[in-house]
DNA sequence: ACTGCGATTATGTATATACATATTGAGATG
DNA sequence: CATCTCAATATGTATATACATAATCGCAGT
C-alpha cells in the first residue's frame, strides 16, 4: 500500500534518542528547511550528529520512509519527498458514540429484517460470487426525538451464521458485528443524493433534501462480510477527516 | 495521536524474517485466532519459534503496536487489542487527476481574485487569530465540457506572501501551494448541502439539488495557511476511503 | 564513443549484548 | 490484616558488528 502515513512523536518528557531523531527530521522537512527532492543527510553523518550508533539512525529514517516523508535510494541516500495525494484519516464512530457526542439522548429502532437468498443486486453490493443466504435489515438511530441516521444493511450468512439468530431488536447489527467479526478491510464510499420518498420518510425530512450516503464494505479474511448504507440529513452531519504527518 | 494505522507487507518475494513474523501475527489476530483482549507469546517464545533473535522479535512486535492491532504492556506482555472506531484513510487527489482518471478533459478557470484585509468571517475560515490579508479565489474546474467542481479558497498572505504575485490564470491555487508551502496538518470537513443559487450558476445545476461539499483547512508548522471549500454536484462525484490493517 | 565489469558505497536485515524501566507478585514487617 | 519492600520479569532502547544487496562510478578494452 503506497501512502502517506502518520508518525506518533511524543512530547514532553527527556525524548528518546530514537524521537529525537524522528522530530527533528520531520520538522526539518515539514518547515521547508529540506526542500522536496534534497538529499537528506547519509546514515553515517547522522551517526556523527547525533552520536549514536547506525542501528538507531537507521530505525528512524526507515521509520519515516514508512511514514512517506523521505525515500530512501540504496547507494545515493535518503531524499525528501514531493507530497503526493493528501491521505487524511476518517474516523468513522459508531452512531451511538457520535450521537453521544453531541449531548443528545440515543435511540434505536429496528425497522425491518428479512431472511433470503441473496439477489443480483445483494451479490453486487456485497461483492460476492456465487449466491447464498443473506440478511437484510433496516434500522433507524434516533437523536433525541428526531431520526439522526437511516441505516441499510446486508449481513453475508455465509461469513457470519450466527447472526441469522439474532433480532437486532435490542442492539444495533454494527457494534454487534464488530463484537464478533474480526474485520480485515473496509472500504467507504461518500456522497450526497436528493432524499427520495423512503429517505424522507425515514429522516423525516422533505422529499429531495440533500443527504449525505455513507456506504461501507466489509472484508473479514478476504470473505465478504457487510454491506451498509447510512443516511444522514445533510443538517444533522459533517464527516471530519485529519491528517498530520508528524506530531499526533 | 490514537489510532488504528497500516502495515505493509510484501506478498511473494521471499519473505524477510521481520515481515514473515509482521504477516504472520496479523493473520493469526484477523482470522481471529487470537482474539481481542488475549495474550500473545512472549517475546522470548517467539524468538524460540522463528528461530530468531529477541531484537528481530521486538522490532515486529512494536510495529503492530504502533499499528494498533496489539497492545504491549512491561511486564505483563502483549495483548490483542479490541478494535476501537474505525479509521479508513481518505485520499485527496487534486482535481485535475481526479478528472484525468475518468478519461475527460479537464481545463481550469480562475473566476475571481481579490486581495483584502482579512474579514471576520475569512478569519473564521482560517482559524486566523490577528487580521492581516488575504487572497480569495474563486476558479471552476471542467470536466469535459460541464463544470466538475467549484473552488472557493483563502489564501493567508502572512504565511505565503509570494501568493499575492500570482495571478492564478493559468495554474490551480491547489498544486501551485502544494508545490510551494510544505504542510504539516490538514482538516478536512465534509457534507452534504443543497445548491443555492450560486452554486447552481458555477455548477450549472438546479437550484435545490444536492451537492457534496469538502472544506479543507490547512496548517504549516502552525500557521494557518489556507481554506479551500470545494463543491462537487452530487452526480459527479464519490469519495472513496479505505481501511486494511494489514496487507496493503 | 560505447560497452561491460569490478570496486565502492549506502542502505537493508539480522545477531548478540547490555542496561533501563515499569509492573507484578511474594515475602517481610508493622 | 494491611502495607511496604524487593526481586523477578517483560518490554524499551541503544550499541557494536556482520554480511547482503542494489545502485553508481570509473576504468579498461573493444
Amino acid at each position: 500500500m503506497s501512502m502517506i502515513g502518520t508518525i506518533d512523536v511524543d512530547v514532553g518528557e527527556p525524548l528518546s534518542l530514537h524521537q529525537r531523531i524522528l522530530s527533528d527530521i520531520s520538522e526539518r522537512i515539514l518547515s521547508g528547511a529540506w526542500a522536496p527532492g534534497q538529499r537528506i543527510p547519509f546514515e553515517h553523518e547522522l551517526t556523527a550528529e547525533y552520536n549514536c550508533s547506525r542501528m538507531t539512525v537507521n530505525k528512524a529514517l526507515s521509520q519515516l520512509a514508512k511514514a512517506g516523508l523521505i525515500e530512501r535510494r540504496r547507494r545515493s541516500g535518503s531524499f525528501v519527498r514531493r507530497p503526493q495525494s493528501q491521505a487524511a484519516v476518517l474516523e468513522i464512530h459508531d452512531i451511538r458514540i457520535e450521537v453521544e457526542a453531541l449531548g443528545l439522548p440515543y435511540r434505536y429502532e429496528r425497522v425491518a429484517r428479512h431472511r433470503r437468498r441473496s439477489s443480483a443486486e445483494d451479490r453486487a453490493l456485497l461483492e460476492l460470487a456465487a449466491a447464498g443466504p443473506v440478511l437484510a435489515l433496516e434500522c433507524r438511530h434516533f437523536a433525541g426525538k428526531r431520526p439522526f441516521a437511516r441505516e441499510q444493511r446486508l449481513i453475508n450468512l455465509a461469513a457470519v451464521a450466527e447472526a441469522a439468530d439474532e433480532e437486532f431488536h435490542a442492539i444495533a447489527p454494527g457494534p454487534w458485528l464488530i463484537a464478533r467479526v474480526p474485520w480485515s478491510a473496509a472500504e467507504h464510499r461518500i456522497r450526497a443524493v436528493a432524499a427520495d420518498r423512503h429517505i424522507a420518510a425515514a429522516l423525516d425530512i422533505a422529499v429531495g433534501a440533500p443527504c449525505l450516503v455513507v456506504e461501507r464494505r466489509t472484508w473479514s479474511a478476504e470473505h465478504p462480510v457487510t454491506h451498509v448504507r447510512f443516511t444522514y440529513a445533510a443538517e444533522s452531519h459533517t464527516l471530519v477527516a485529519r491528517f498530520t504527518p508528524s506530531q499526533g
